[in-house]
DNA sequence: TGCCGTTATTCCCTGCAAAACATATCGCAC
DNA sequence: GTGCGATATGTTTTGCAGGGAATAACGGCA
């Protein structure tokens, strides 16, 4: 059960983003962060662009070469987005768990196999 | 700022189907729900049938011919899961409404223009 | 009997986002 | 000056969701 927020000016965030950051956090690294979510350097850099440009000031500082061969690392106000995305999910799913828990009885079973194999998220 | 659901067996439900879904009731057609959504009848057509295999029961039911020349509606379990969507978006967005703030307090202005060109939302 | 607007379904085609592939660069250490 | 692993960015290819068009059936009603 994951939350995703639109804001008004078409940027979003949402636990693709947010997983992210934690990763490159704890992984040191964009490339890092990218594989352990088995996706391609590329893409987990174009997340980075996004966020990075989204907020007045960026979320991940990078550094190419050197003793550590490179890295990257989140910004205080990286840490501050991702704290308060967490928050975010905790609250809502808290203050909305009664209906969460009616709809997910109300769900049909025996679709699980059928669906998980093309699972987006 | 939009919420969406993922179950864990991969089936979600997001502002588009809640929308779709009061539409249908609101206007007695499934075409007339997607023209008003500005969406094709076909994908109308196949986000209800998504839905209606979603849960144990169908939400919306249709048909067609007759005096009033075919039609839908939404069943009594249909009114319920949207209800219980809007609910859980109104909680939701009041107990995170802090967090919410503060994100979009630190988003970089001057980004609505090129965004809202290619808005998906 | 033919008409209406809707539901229901098929086939083809296109746009575009993501994957895949390909370089270039950085800066220290050896 | 070579090698390393990372950042940074371009080009090409591909998968597929969605659009568009076409078709059929439905069932009262005039």
């Amino acid at each position: 059960l994951r939350i995703r927020l639109y804001f008004e000016d078409g940027s979003m965030i949402g636990p693709g983003k947010a997983d992210l950051l934690a990763l490159i956090s704890e992984t040191g690294s964009i490339a890092g962060a990218g594989r352990r979510m088995g996706m391609s350097y590329k893409r987990a850099w174009g997340l980075v662009d996004v966020l990075n440009s989204m907020f007045d000031e960026p979320l991940v500082e990078s550094s190419r070469g050197g003793a550590k061969r490179g890295g990257a690392a989140l910004t205080a106000k990286g840490e501050r987005v991702l704290a308060l995305y967490r928050d975010l999910e905790d609250k809502s799913r808290r203050a909305s768990a009664r209906e969460i828990d009616a709809l997910e009885a109300m769900l049909s079973e025996n679709r699980m196999e059928t669906t998980s194999a093309k699972r987006k998220i």
